[in-house]
DNA sequence: CTGAAAGCGCTTACAG
DNA sequence: CTGAAAGCGCTTACAG
């Protein structure tokens, strides 16, 4: 049974293509075409359950009301919340997303942009994998919308949705030191991305403005590849029983850190927060019902996911609108893994 | 700038557009077209950074290589990792993947089959929510490919990968009577799909076998849009203070389910497994840091995706093709939330 | 071996 | 008010 086409309408009612175009475009009216052939048009689409073929019209009008999305894993509870929020966002301007995970990896992020581009995407969100410069820069050039989420290039010019990493890490440090927490370690991850610097300086300036000295051992990067081991490594090298100087609070820059982190503590025996307090950036659902619920820094995620899709669809309206950096707040929910 | 196309690259050679296409479409060889031109063609489509338009592809082969996936809700854990799954065996077979979610509910899963039908994909694949039988039909009737996952309609002839759900919770339930449990209870949720009922049979068929009575105050069945309060009321209900008859058990049917649960439990004060042993469908991370690990019902999320996958393109490949029904075993992994 | 032509299903200037 | 025609960028039978 083929699908029916304009062409099937416009045959047995007798009349053209563009009228029947017009009319199931709304435009009925505009083209002055008598209400008794609109009904007629309208009730026999109906009737043949008449769906427009998107990717024809798409051909024409050189629009497909798809975006492009990229990010490092939609299984990762992070990504799979902004993903929901993009989606739905995107649903209520009738636009359809195509999901790709980079696994923070740019020959994949390379290869996902060159698919969604010849996909015919009207535009693109990405949350751009460390060494992408070349894509983005790429993307600007070819003067394709598109807007950054979660990290940024400072020397691009771009749109972009971050949140103000800096004064997040600071007040989560803060809240260490308050607590009277002295030996607070940053665990982070290389992910060469100023967003992860921004976080490491905030926490950095929180000591200073406390006058705690900073100790370079207690800032800890691990590759962006990490498993459990490398995770486990670093935590013993922390509070590990032959460290005289061992930490006393650990601030995980990512939950994916964070979740891991605190599987070995649990397994060295050590109880949070008496032994260890922990602050981390994300709240996935694991941190609601662990030992001790974590303090988090929570982004805003229904906004970010918001404010990306509205900033591109007004981008792709107007190619020529300037470009929207925007700078979200973060939230800080204190639950138990400080103590008091 | 305009994207090149197959037409900039014939003119700019003195060929036609057909030769392009061929040569461009690796068909070179089959032709017989001169090695000399051949390269010539190949070079200039790298030096124009030639993009083809698969839209247009689309519109004239009837073929997008795109699938439209339907779950519940991408920020779900759950269906998080299966849709990456699902992405990235489809990327393996060069088909990108449209993400819907759909709540659950029936109305928004036929707008977003529609949606997708409209964008031409190839094939579907959905986990459907209660009482869309009827689009789920319609698919079948109108000849389109696709498989369901996670769930099936037992009246309706269709591919589908899912798990045994009664075998699973067989074992779980054995395995809490094993540990002495006697009061198990089992929260579930008032999805009328099959798979909730073959659990709650797994469950009691597993309590019959074992010579314990079957008490109906101990199977919870919830809205499935329950939230906190919901969960809280139900807990209260089965290990209350003034319940003389109180759990001492409960597997939970979803996660979603568990890890509220697991935060009711926790606020009243009880022990896990101590007061209440706990044994659930499903394997996120919440589950593995949490105050006693959870034993869990793990599915096997990369073979689901994958057979789905597969399952679809051999469908879409031979129409003719017998529908393929698939039920694979789950891992029974046991941590420490049931005691020991 | 290579090209001219038709056509996928739409939209939209243009003409009357 | 309505229609004939061109064209979006491809693929593919057909012809030579």
């Amino acid at each position: 049974m083929k699908k029916t086409s304009l062409n099937d309408i416009a045959q047995q009612l007798g009349v053209s293509k563009t009228l029947v175009s017009f009319v199931l475009n709304g435009k009925g009216k505009e083209f002055r075409i008598s209400d008794d052939i609109c009904k007629k048009v309208i009730d026999l689409a109906k009737e043949l359950n008449y769906q427009p073929n998107r990717i024809a019209q798409g051909l024409r009008t050189g629009k497909t009301n798809t975006i492009g999305l990229i990010i490092a894993d939609i299984a990762n509870q992070f990504f799979g919340k902004l993903g929901r929020e993009i989606e739905q966002e995107a649903a209520r301007h009738g636009y359809r997303v195509i999901f790709c995970s980079s696994d923070e990896n740019p020959e994949k992020s390379k290869q996902q942009i060159a698919m969604l581009q010849q996909s015919q995407v009207d535009g693109f969100i990405i949350s751009p994998p460390m060494n992408s410069e070349e894509q983005i820069r790429s993307l600007s050039k070819s003067n394709i919308p598109y807007v950054l989420i979660d990290r940024y290039f400072p020397e691009i010019e771009s749109n972009y949705i971050v949140i103000d990493n800096f004064d997040a890490a600071y007040r989560a440090t803060s809240h260490l030191l308050k607590l009277g927490r002295k030996r607070i370690a940053n665990l982070t991850v290389n992910l060469d991305l100023v967003i992860m610097k921004e976080r490491t300086e905030g926490y950095k300036q929180a000591l200073r403005d406390a006058g705690v000295e900073i100790d370079e051992n207690l800032v800890k990067v691990l590759p962006f590849t990490h498993d459990n081991k490398d995770i486990d490594r670093t935590i013993k090298d922390l509070v590990g029983k032959r460290n005289n100087k061992k930490a006393d609070a650990i601030l995980f820059s990512t939950s994916k850190l964070g979740i891991m982190g605190i599987e070995c503590i649990s397994a060295l025996g050590l109880k949070i927060p008496e032994d260890l307090a922990i602050v981390s950036f994300d709240d996935p659902d694991a941190y609601r019902i662990c030992v001790s619920p974590v303090t988090v820094i929570n982004q805003p995620l229904k906004e970010i996911g918001k404010m990306a899709v509205q900033v591109l669809l007004n981008k792709i309206k107007h190619p020529i609108a300037k470009n929207q950096t925007i700078t979200l707040k973060t939230d800080f929910i204190i639950r138990k893994s400080c103590g008091s």
